[in-house]
This record gives C-alpha cells, sequence and structure tokens, in this order.
DNA sequence: TATGAATGAGTTTTCATTCAT
DNA sequence: TATGAATGAAAACTCATTCAT
C-alpha cells in the first residue's frame, strides 16, 4: 500500500509525523502554554504558516501529540506483555513484572509523563475526559485481570477487584508523576518498580 | 489579639482572603493560563486593579494559592493522626486508616486536587519544584513508619522502605488524580480507599 | 496681614508649599511622568488623596511648580541687579557680571534647569507657551538694555538689537542645558560664564 | 548592492523607515509619554502589532528615532562644512557662517529640536547621557577649532578656548530652542543666526 | 506549496482620581 | 479634615491565525 503514495505524499506524511515529533518535545519542555507554534515550527525547521498546513491549529496539535503519545504506551504495553491470562500466581507475577517494566520504560521518558498526567490535564476539559477514559480503561483491564486471578483461585477471594485495580492503576500513575522529580536516579526508580510490585501482591505485612 | 485589629485592617485581611478563595475556584476550574485576573476580581466582585492592591501578579497569587492549599491539606493531616508512631499492626493499620481517611477528604475537594497536581507542575519549574519538595517530605514521613513498623517486627523485615514508601505516595497522589474522574461517585471513592490500605497491608494474594 | 489668618488656615498654606517643594524635588528626579502623585504624597509625609485637597490634579501642582521655579528666578534676577540702565560699558559690564552670576546660582540647582528647560517643555503645548512667553520676555528686556547702550554709544551702533539679544538669551539656557552634564565641575561653570561674558563683550578676534 | 537585496527585503526596510519617520513626527507632536504606539502604527496605516515586527519596545523606537536624527544633524554638518581648518580669520569666518547655516536649516524642523533637546532628555537617563556626550563632543570639536586660530592668531591670544567653545555650543543649543518658539519667523531665525555668529567674532561692544 | 508579513483579540499591569470612613 | 480603599481607563505587548506572494 505504500508504493501507492507519491512521493509528495510520503514526504508530507513525514513532515507531519516530524511535526508532531517536534510537538512533543516542544510540549513537554515548555508546557502547552508557554510553547509557541512558531517554536514547533522552528525545530522542524520549516516556516510557521507551514504548520498550518498540516494542523488546524494549536489546540489540534496537542491533540494529536496526546493521542500519538497515548498510542505509543499502550503499544509498548501490548508488545509482549499480551493480556493473555495467566493460569498460576507465579505466571501472574512473571506478567505483572513484564508490565511493570515496560511501563516503567514508558515512563522514564519525562516528556510521556509530563504530556500525558501534567499537560493533558491542564488546557482543556475535553482533553482530560480523553484521558480519564484511557485511565478508566486501564481500571477495567486491570480489574478483569484480578477478577481472572480470584476465579483461578490465587488472589484473595473477598478482593475487590475493581475498587483493588483503582488502587493499582493509581499508584502506576502516581509513581510516574513522582518520577519527574529530578531528585530520582535510575536506581531508585527501578528499586520503587520493584517495591511496588512486590507490595501489589504481598503488602508490607510481616508473615511467619 | 484579633480585637487589637481596626476594622480597616480586617476587612483588608478578609478580602485578601476572599480573593484567594476566588483565585482557588478559578484556577481550578479554567486552569491557571485561561483564567484571568479579571476572573477572579469579578468572581469577587471587585474591580480588576483592587486585585493588585493585594497581590503583586497573577504569579503572585497563584504562589499563595498552592501554599494556602498546601498549608491546609497538610492541616487537615496533622490534625488527630499525629505523627505518634504505632506499636502495633492494630494500631498502625487504625492510623493508617484515619490518614487515609483525611487524605480522601482533602482529595474530595477536586479543586484542591487540580491545583496541586496539574497547576502548580504545569505553570512553572519554580512551583514544581516547591510541590515535588512536599512530595518527597511525604516520602520521608512514610519511610519513617515504615522503618519503625520493620523494626518493631510487625512489617516485612526485608522490605525496602524508602522505594515502599514511595510506592504508597505514589498511590495516594495517582488515586486522588483518578479521584477527577466524573464518573467516580462517593461509594466508589470510598471503595477504593479501603482497597488501597488493604492492598498495602496485605497484597492481593491468597493465603491459605 | 498674617496675624489675619488663622491656624488652620496658615498650616494649610504651609502644607500646600511642602508640597510644591517635594513636587519640584520628584519632578526634577524622575521626570513628570515618571513620578506619581504617590511619590510627591510621601515625600511630603501625607496621604496621597490629601494631596487633591490642594491641588485639582497632577497636571495642576506641574503648572505650579513651574509658576514656582519661575518667579524664584526672575526674583533672584531682580534682587540687587536691578534693571537700572548702566550709562557706562563698565557699569554695564558690571551688570551682566552681577545678572551672569545670579544666573549661574539659580542654574546651579538642576531641578531648575530641569524643570524649566526640560520638563515644562516635554509635558504639554499650554506649559511650553507659557515658558516661551518668559523666554521672548527676556528676550525683550535684553533688546531695551542693547537698545539702552547702543543709544548711550557704548555698543555698535549697527547692532541689530531684538536678533542680537534673542542670541544673547539663547546663549545663556544653552549653557545652563549643558550645565546639566555630570562631567561639568564648578570650575569648569565659572570659567564658562566667564568666556561667556567676554564673549559677548569682546567677541572671539584678536585685536592690535 | 541594493539590487541585491529582495522584494521583500526592500520592502520591510521602507516600512521599517516609515515607521521611524512616522515616529519621529509622533514623537515631536506629543511628546515621547503621550505618544503611543498604537498612533504610530496608525500613522503609517499598519496595525500596532505590525510595529513590533520591526521594533522590540517603544523605547527601543525612541532609541532609534533618537539615532536617526542625530544622524541626519551630523549628516548635514558633514556636508560641505568640512572640518577643514581654516587658515586666515576670513576663512573662519565663512566656515563657521556655512556651519551656521547648516545648522539653522537643521534647527529649523522643529521636530528635530524638540526630539534632540527636550523628548531625549526627559525620557530616561540613559538617552540623556548618550545626548550630552554628543554635546560634549560638539564642544570638543570646537575647542580645537578655537585652538586652532588663537595658534595661527587671528583670535585672541588669551582666549579660554573650552569655555568659550562651551558658551558657543550653548549658544547654538539655546537659540535652536529659543527656535521653537512660534511667534519666530524665517526673518527673525535669519537675523539671529547673523546676530549670534557677529557676536561670536566681534562681541557687542562699540569700536572707534 | 511554502512562507514571512500582517493583524486584532486578549491579557497584565499602572495610576490619576474618587469615595467612604 | 485626612486618609486608605477602590476603580476604570489606558497602554504595552504577545501570539494564534490569515493573507499575499
Amino acid at each position: 500500500m505504500s508504493q501507492s503514495l507519491s512521493y509528495a505524499e510520503r514526504r508530507r506524511i513525514q513532515l507531519r509525523e516530524e511535526i508532531i515529533e517536534a510537538a512533543i518535545d516542544v510540549f513537554a519542555e515548555r508546557g502547552y502554554h508557554d510553547a509557541g507554534v512558531a517554536d514547533i515550527a522552528e525545530r522542524v525547521g520549516i516556516g510557521h504558516s507551514t504548520f498550518y498546513r498540516h494542523f488546524d491549529s494549536k489546540r489540534a496539535i496537542l491533540e494529536q501529540v496526546v493521542e500519538t503519545v497515548m498510542a505509543r504506551a499502550t503499544a509498548a504495553l501490548a508488545g509482549d506483555n499480551a493480556p493473555a491470562a495467566a493460569t498460576t500466581l507465579d505466571e501472574y507475577r512473571d506478567q505483572v513484572h513484564r508490565i511493570a517494566e515496560a511501563l516503567d520504560a514508558i515512563a522514564a521518558d519525562a516528556r510521556v509523563v509530563r504530556l500525558l498526567l501534567v499537560q493533558a490535564v491542564s488546557v482543556d476539559i475535553a482533553l482530560e475526559r480523553r484521558l480519564f477514559a484511557l485511565f478508566d480503561l486501564a481500571v477495567d483491564l486491570t480489574t478483569g485481570y484480578l477478577d481472572h486471578g480470584r476465579d483461578r483461585g490465587y488472589l484473595r477471594r473477598e478482593l475487590d477487584t475493581a475498587a483493588t485495580a483503582r488502587a493499582l492503576v493509581g499508584m502506576i500513575l502516581g509513581t510516574a508523576l513522582l518520577g519527574l522529580s529530578p531528585e530520582l536516579d535510575r536506581d531508585n526508580r527501578t528499586r520503587t518498580i520493584q517495591a511496588a510490585v512486590h507490595l501489589m501482591f504481598d503488602g508490607i505485612v510481616a508473615r511467619q
């Protein structure tokens, strides 16, 4: 199908992607409001007017940026940590570990966190809703996993799966947010992930 | 001491607080950038230049707003859920429950969450740092609690307390953020809190 | 007549004068536009609202200030350097010297020069006219002196007295303006005056 | 070299000059403070924000205006009244006449006088300094001429050249300032110049 | 098609002046 | 009477968006 595109069309698509990429950087660095269309255009190396041949408005590209980043994040998750349900606790543990690492890889890019957790929420109600819809989806998915584990018997029988899922997704988002702190080095980040997973499975209480 | 203030002085202080209150609303509703000084003034019912008799700039009142909200939040925590260390697991469980409820009471006000987690981070590097400093403090405090519990023996001996504290604070922030979702009703919120606390202590794994 | 004034009236007049004095300082230091009514009031030690009990507007006090400074300047001139006409060249030389010194004493106060030559001309056409009327008066007076000297025979017969008077008044104003230069010390100032008087009488050409 | 400029570039430069020209008018007519950027733009027939595509700020264009006017004035002087030193009194007389006429031609444009003597001094310390530096330069140049004449013997041997130069430059500035008076017609202006030159060379005293 | 030029709507901020105590 | 509080008019400046080349 790509050979059916003319050179101009391919060029056009490529430029569009370059603009999105530049916008990701610029919005993450300076924030949506402080970033100007001119900044984005300059980074791409085009006139700021050309920008408008590809996007209707500044708002429109933010939307596209958020969309793109959301897509990448979900793609990264979908990779090999497929939603195939685990049948034993150990399998589930492994799966969660893999998911956690994938999420960490995503969140390690501060731009992603800034765009999704900060900018997307601060600009606009409509965008905020879109984001919360994604979060709700994540909660639903997680609920499914927990339901499955509870049915299989390796998770606590009385688990309030929906509420627990919400707490877990919250933990993901919150630690991602905390990861923006400049204090946090790589090692700390890794330990936090491990602690979170350990917490998730076993809690903090000592067992005899 | 309050009787030592003249009528004019009291009036002045009161107006100042009204402005802060209005700013909390306006910033939470429309976001810092989309909110104008005129909007704040209008909500208070004063001329927009009167605003400048009480605050030097728009930026200055945001700072004051964040300060105020942070102070209220910490005050709410400090209430009766004093940092007095628990000596048994049950005491600690109770304490955590009380803290969780206090935090929930704070976070139930969507304005607080919006201001602290969204606006304060999106406006300015300086403000962002201030906020992260607060989060780091929360992590340190939590680490202290966990250390104490581990030393007493009611928490897991091999607990990575600092990393776990980070995960826990992340869970608080993340669930607060999720709480912005308009879908979430009172009951859901409560269940999420309970699930979070349960998760924290016992994890999700079934015990025989 | 002053004993007919009540205490309150005297106090009022005195305060009015204090305000004018403060305004002279403030306008000279910061310029009319950059100076605020509040600055003047603060210097006097009164509330800025009280200012309006004594003057109708900021513009009004500038007028008063210019009037006052002009009056002082002319008074200083009128002193002992009375317009009594000289009958000999030497008498006229003496007279011009006295006048020059009096003018220098006035112009040594940079505030006067700033107010009359800079501020009064830059604010307003009406004020500018008032000032030029004063200058024209000075030209007329000088013309009278020169006419007198020419009639007496100690000044050149073919002297274009009106035009020369204009040149002489110009020299006074111009050197006063140059005197604002921070470079100029007391000695230079004196030498300039003497050079100007010498120039006026004898020109620069060598005589055999 | 001008053909190397694209149409757009020429247009841009031309517009820039139109703005400067308009600003000269507007600042001279209403004074720097009372003139708004919008007034300048309106006179050029452009939107007020277009102004900001050519100048950074209102202050910046004043600087440019003063620079331009100063440049024009010095250019007018530099014309054919070159600084080539005169060797005889008559040559010097001629030279001074030419210079005086050139200066008069400059000062005949009231805008120039207003901008340089009034506005430039009233706005800003920095600009005032720049102007006084120019005046000091004029004094130095004049001193050089006088030194030369004294050395040649056609000027008085005991002439305090520096001080006299200051008095002469003062006379130039002062008569220029007086020339702002609306009373003054062309004829008066010319006579004043001639009287000034006559005064400069021969003084007012009758010679037998 | 790509672009720089142009623009007006909008925002923050100042300050002379009036008002209420 | 003296004053601080209140205010609105005005002004500089920015920037997303449109236009003309």
